[in-house]
DNA sequence: ATCTAAATTGTTATAGTATATCAAGCCTTA
DNA sequence: TAAGGCTTGATATACTATAACAATTTAGAT
């Protein structure tokens, strides 16, 4: 359940686990996990990386799922409310959930260099939310998006 | 220095207090303060709401100060290299800096109702850098936004 | 004063991101 | 099987942002 952070790790296992968590967090809570909703989770599982919105537009044109942006908007909406996906707000892209089905406020650290994206453990949001009460600021969500540069990108080697 | 929050406050010296510390700040490190410049920013501080590129640019060209996206965009890139306004992400719209000069990591409170900002003080960023740093990813810009209901929008009265 | 280089502005065009709307299809369940 | 709700298809459009190049202004050097 802990996030693998930049270090390299079984890839295919994280795929598949992810999308395994999702089919029967669907399944458990009666949602269509349909297969155009299936084919973007994946696509966006299939790298730690934020994707444009059109970007997985064209792989699902390819395939014949759809050319329309209303296709992978819906299907990423879907995704987002229950908690599959994420947006990155500075990049306007998309990325998978490391922890699906989990109610949580992401924070996230984001390579400006290859574009990977890793969800922090422990997120800083619970401080932010004392803050923000001892204002009488009720909050709701949290954007916490860290940029910088990765482990192996920070390395010129 | 400090953030009057969502309290009632002196806006106008809000304002000119704001004007004044850029108009300083420029002349001390050489840069120009343009008349579009100006009123940018002057725009920006007289709400402490954030305003899309678009909304300033209608302003703008009502007074005949420009009418083209660029001219507006460019404006808040100068505002935003020096610290005079901050991007919301969440919102794609901007917002007057409380504490323009000061090279930070800003931390904000949105309120979805009337759609009022605020910065807070003592931003929680140093936080998020420590996690990072155990992870071995070096920050440069965090992002930090709550959304939520300020306190006046959380009172049906 | 004038020339020059750099920064700023004007203008046109276009790229990139996201949603509104309405019609059509499909499940489900009563 | 009929009705209602969710999902998809398809068209159009709204919103956000930048590229590119010409014209102008500004500041500094000679």
């Amino acid at each position: 359940m802990t996030s693998p952070g930049f270090q390299a790790h079984d890839h295919a296992r994280c795929v598949s686990d992810g999308m395994e968590a999702a089919l029967s967090y669907c399944e458990k809570n009666g949602l269509k996990f349909t297969p155009v909703r299936q084919r973007v989770f994946e696509i966006l599982l299939s790298e730690h990386k934020a994707m444009g919105a059109y970007d997985i537009l064209e792989i699902l044109a390819k395939e014949g799922m759809g050319s329309q942006p209303p296709v992978v908007y819906r299907a990423l909406d879907f995704l987002g409310t229950h908690g599959f996906v994420h947006k990155i707000e500075k990049l306007n892209a998309f990325v998978a959930c490391d922890h699906p089905g989990l109610d949580h406020d992401p924070a996230f650290m984001i390579c400006r260099s290859c574009t990977k994206v890793v969800e922090m453990d422990g997120s800083p949001s619970s401080e932010i939310s004392s803050v923000a009460q001892n204002l009488g600021f009720e909050v709701e969500a949290v954007v916490v998006e860290a940029e910088g540069l990765c482990p192996t990108c920070q390395d010129p080697s």
